[in-house]
DNA sequence: GATTATCATCGTAATATTGCGATATTACGA
DNA sequence: TCGTAATATCGCAATATTACGATGATAATC
């Protein structure tokens, strides 16, 4: 076993379950968090920020990335990462359209 | 390798993911959609509702559990689990003031 | 053209997660 | 007290994730 069962369940669950995942790691978290707050574009500072090699803050970014989370383009040989705020966004509507509107019932 | 080097990162992006690891199952969001939606204490429906083994779900509830998002007692033999919402705003609000308040600057 | 900087990808080792059957444990009712 | 229902936990097999060094690819610079 140790695979996830996803054709379980509906789209809407797995769609809040993938997206849930990227945040789900404190590196994909700090990477996410210093690209929003600089100024302009950012490229692998994040090594050197992050105690990261290149090779792992790469995998990381391209996961995010495959979340549609990023907007990335090369400048020359440096390449701009950016978040996708409308995707960012769309993501908070998901997970509150999921859960906001309830109440606890007991307990 | 293989272990996620928590100690370089900030507590507040460690609980980020943290708590983002929750939702990152499919599994455990059914869970939580499933109990939020119920009228009163839901107990173990969820074995039926979702496919999976009753070994499988307990574990995944323990998961929930740990994480603050469950409020649950014993009503009996039967065991009622309610949504913890005071958590999962708390999660919300975490979420919102890491990210929402920042632009894309560039792209 | 050679060198260097930047980033992606491959391969692999270490570890974590998922799922389940088997086995406790606990509470109830006969 | 015995049997049963409901839930938790253990132990394991299968798979996924994390991290990194090595290697490629591409573009600027010499």
């Amino acid at each position: 076993m140790g695979v996830t069962k996803r054709f379980i369940y509906t789209e809407g669950i797995n769609e809040v379950a993938n997206i849930a995942k990227v945040f789900a790691h404190p590196a994909r978290v700090a990477i996410l968090k210093y690209i929003s707050e600089q100024e302009g574009c950012i490229c692998n500072d994040l090594v050197d920020e992050i105690g990261l090699s290149q090779a792992t803050i790469s995998q990381h970014l391209s996961v995010i990335g495959d979340a549609g989370l990023l907007k990335g383009r090369f400048e020359g040989k440096k390449k701009c990462y950016c978040l996708n705020l409308e995707r960012f966004e769309e993501f908070q509507t998901l997970l509150n359209s999921f859960f906001i509107k309830t109440t606890a019932n007991c307990c």
